[in-house]
DNA sequence: TATAAACCTGAAGAATCCTTCATCTAATCA
DNA sequence: TGATTAGATGAAGGATTCTTCAGGTTTATA
């Protein structure tokens, strides 16, 4: 899944970047399974040829896309966590959906056309890598400001991180209208301060 | 989206039935994407041509197939608010959110692979309004429990309900392991209801 | 039983799409 | 400047898939 050929002058590394930024536009335009690689060419201005030097096949490109999307969301989670290292649970927990509701919300259109970019097999296997990344230092920070350890808390974080996932994917699904935004920034820290509260008793 | 032809004979409605069968057979073989009209109808041993008699399109197929697993999961619901009518807020929420769960893990692997089906446009719609009618029953059951009504209750239950979702998601898409199921029985209910007590105390 | 209606068949038309490669142009280097 | 490497092109091969329809078979009906 990775490049065929990674590019040396700069006029392909734009090139290689238009044709990233064009499959975000014709997934957006024509969603993900009318996206064809001539018309993600066409649209990045580059002839199919082209595409194929730097992208070994159609999954790659949306794979592409994706992994960027995924490790921002995971990086801002992650940074989340460094930043509020030693906060109490409620605040830290406040921090991190807001990080994590940010990162998603940033480009919503675009979170929301991915989904459909997810479930090729190997893009499936990269959501469920990078999710794993970010629930593992979600755990850490979760485990030392509740001051516990264990499977108890990894089984806690799983769900809470299902849960802000479910919320946010339900919303920008729904096109991400701006009651609901309203109410997901608003409820999702409640939702998960009032269950650690009672599961990390 | 509907049949072409209703069957009238008995055979003919076997036949529907069989490729009814035989789709699901197939998306769990080779995936939404690799699923042709041929490929089922020879799953379901008839041509393609009688396929076509009753399913206008090849979406048609997945969509037929998902509305009969929404529905399913919906009725679930509307059974568990019923029949629970009156009963304090923590029974109501375990019960419903068990029946949820039951609905959607009676065959675990359908309901995994239904997801893929669920990004064409037409079936989203499909997922979107079977959803909201979960919602308005549950959101009517859970008013009447804890005495409480507008919107207030209503984005209550769109959280929870979108946490239910998210959960029971990640734990089909990670193929339903004994442990995280046993988890997500055990961990959900504690989560909706710590999020209903707090948000509508 | 004869006729009509329902049902089934599967080859083939029509449309797409993925991917390659021989060839051309632009940049870099000695 | 000449040679070499990187980059770009796009027509065309190869493959797949959706869908139709003319004609055959089975069931119902009069």
């Amino acid at each position: 899944m990775q490049a065929r050929k990674t590019p040396v002058q700069q006029r392909s590394a734009v090139t290689v970047e238009a044709i990233a930024e064009a499959t975000i536009q014709v997934l957006l335009a024509v969603g993900s399974d009318k996206l064809t690689t001539t018309r993600v060419a066409e649209r990045a201005g580059v002839s199919v040829g082209t595409l194929y030097q730097y992208y070994p096949n159609k999954q790659a490109l949306l794979y592409a896309v994706l992994k960027v999307h995924m490790t921002k969301v995971a990086d801002a989670i992650e940074s989340a966590c460094l930043e509020h290292r030693g906060a109490p649970v409620a605040k830290l927990v406040e921090e991190i959906v807001a990080a994590f509701i940010d990162a998603k919300l940033e480009s919503a259109e675009v979170s929301a056309a991915l989904y459909a970019a997810s479930v090729e097999p190997e893009a499936a296997k990269l959501v469920q890598c990078v999710s794993l990344r970010g629930r593992k230092v979600l755990t850490e920070a979760i485990a030392e400001a509740v001051g516990k350890t264990g499977a108890e808390v990894e089984f806690a974080v799983t769900m809470m991180y299902s849960a802000m996932t479910g919320a946010s994917r339900s919303v920008l699904e729904a096109g991400a209208p701006a009651k609901m935004v309203a109410a997901l920034r608003r409820e999702l820290p409640v939702l998960c301060q009032a269950y650690l509260e009672k599961a990390l008793a």
